[in-house]
DNA sequence: CTATCAATCTGTAACGTTTCAGATTATTGT
DNA sequence: ACAATAATCTGAAACGTTACAGATTGATAG
């Protein structure tokens, strides 16, 4: 037998990275062999199998994930769809970290396609499914009747979104229950004997909007407490905008007593439009905000707080897109997290 | 001539995404050519050449990543790697924003590489290097020896690093000028009439720490100023520590009346601790701060700032990067951003 | 009129992987 | 002893791209 011209020469397999082809001449077995050998089909032999994988294991052997990639179609990456207009916060790093964490130990890498937001929030999606860049999506800022959702949806193409949906369709989200985390400001706020509430609210196209709109105006209802209107601004204003609009809601006849934030770096534009106007925290009103990063009580011990765990939440949509990927049924990657009881600081007292 | 039978028949140019092949067959050309036309290859008519862009613009071709990758090794691909352990802050996302910007018109696709602090930070960068799934890294972190560096410039593989070295090497770069932000720093407390400053430094290990340190040291001696040691606590320390330590700090017989900052989320613990101890920010004593987001101003008006722009580095960072994988020299891809004058604000007075 | 040359174009092979359709054994039943 | 069968293994082809080494044409020079 001529072993000597088996699969080329000892030449071919001497430089570089390691291949099958390297496999399989140290082996004396052949390529396919090796390919099936290490992804354990089952037409090998127990100890062929073993032997090869020896080997592999020695010698340090990755696939090449564009020999993969071309020849099956499967990428092995999951593509993280980014606003970036996004405001200060940095909600963005957690999700990326809770993301990197859970794909940590399987062979998916994270891409990440940003957007503006002025441009069609299509656009990058359609980009990743067309040129096929990734297996997998995860998008936020969901809507309630999101065309991203519907386009992938169509196209059978996997992804999972940070946030619900309302058309119809069954999909992998995580989302944050901001239906009870409202509820439960204003259930902390009529505690705190407040009775006119206003809520600094998401912009109205994103379905977390209605979802703590709802919570907040059934609690409302529930505890007979008012509230005062405050459409004129939106988490997603500057920093700047919600100061201005927060002491114009403040100059009203009837101001409130009591402000919902949905989200953390507004509450800092809230305290200061609050300080503004002469008024104080936990005096002339209370504040019950959201918030993902660690600050707030450190920005005013008076501020109520309920914790969002973005890192979490980064975690469960890889998990899920991963898992749609796979196959796994649609009900079982639908998580929901529930907010923490409202968390409050006395003034003075550093927090454990 | 069987044009009928050229490059296949018409069903192989049929379904799906637009190849060369399909390219071919739609031109009447040879695949070979249409790849030239489409790279304006000199060989090449130049009818043919327009004829070719036309028909690729019209029907959206777009080269398939994994060809192009495996036959030329090229990924077109830049990878972040990032320390998931990183403090709260945001840092992150506006680095991220940064780099897509400047991807945004390229071929280059941003993935992101994840370790933790605790393993070894070459891990990742070997895991890249080896098995080529990039074309050049973007690193931050840098330590004035830095094992990454020596690593990729011994094996020639182009990155860029956030944060200068000091090991005779040169290689492409972008940083904050620390020394210059923190000799300013000084010059402004000094100016305020503070003459016993702290420093809240980076970790000892960094590059940044030695450039932050020396500028604080030569601004001291040039202002005749005291320093008051501060070693136990650096910005990499939590929240909770940051706060305990400048406790601590305040409660020795000569407290600073100064302090400099290294970090934005750093001076939130510094100001809870100060005024745990009952001192007054602007009164007892003054703090300059760095920070990329502009939050600093509303926890307290009194603090001093300096911004620094993450979002540009990352766009630096990526421009360095792609510049080094073009072959471009080295020294025109090492960029040092001058800080701000310090921005104080009267209390109680809103910014512009 | 032929040889040379430049200008265009072309097919083949290769990158590393997996799938397909066998080929080679060894094992079994009769 | 022989065919049938199961258990292992195998090469060739293909995914889409680019580099290499020509082929074809028309024009130019001798």
């Amino acid at each position: 037998m001529d072993t000597e011209n088996r699969n080329e020469t000892a030449d071919d397999a001497e430089a570089g990275r390691p291949t099958l082809k390297t496999l399989a001449f140290m082996t004396g077995l052949g390529v396919t062999t090796v390919s099936r050998a290490l992804k354990d089909a089952p037409e090998i032999g127990a100890e062929t199998r073993r032997r090869v994988q020896l080997v592999a294991k020695q010698i340090g052997y990755r696939p090449n994930r564009a020999g993969v990639r071309l020849r099956t179609g499967k990428t092995n990456v999951i593509s993280l769809v980014l606003d970036t207009e996004e405001q200060i916060g940095g909600f963005v790093s957690d999700m990326i970290y809770g993301i990197s964490e859970a794909l940590a130990a399987t062979p998916y890498h994270l891409i990440v396609t940003p957007y503006s937001r002025n441009n069609d929030p299509l656009e990058p999606v359609r980009y990743v499914v067309e040129t096929g860049s990734a297996d997998g999506i995860i998008i936020s800022r969901t809507e309630p009747d999101d065309k991203r959702v519907r386009y992938m949806t169509e196209r059978g193409f996997p992804f999972a979104t940070h946030g619900r949906t309302d058309m119809g369709l069954e999909h992998p989200y995580h989302d944050f229950d901001n239906h009870a985390f409202a509820a439960e400001a204003v259930r902390k706020l009529a505690a705190l004997g407040r009775s006119r509430l206003a809520l600094l609210a998401p912009p109205a196209n994103l379905s977390y909007y209605h979802h703590m709109r709802n919570g907040f105006a059934e609690a409302l209802a529930d505890c007979g407490l008012a509230e005062v209107p405050f459409p004129a601004a939106t988490v997603d204003h500057s920093i700047e905008q919600i100061r201005a609009r927060t002491r114009e809601l403040l100059r009203r006849k009837l101001r409130p007593d009591g402000i919902v934030s949905g989200a953390g770096a507004s509450t800092f534009a809230l305290v200061a439009g609050v300080e503004d106007e002469g008024l104080g925290i936990g005096t002339d009103l209370d504040i019950v905000s959201k918030q993902s990063s660690r600050l707030l009580h450190l920005l005013r011990p008076q501020l109520h707080v309920v914790n969002e765990d973005v890192r979490l939440a980064g975690s469960e949509l890889a998990r899920a897109v991963m898992g749609r990927i796979a196959g796994a049924p649609v009900a079982s990657l639908q998580t929901l997290s529930t907010p923490t009881t409202v968390e409050s600081y006395r003034p003075g007292i550093p927090p454990r």
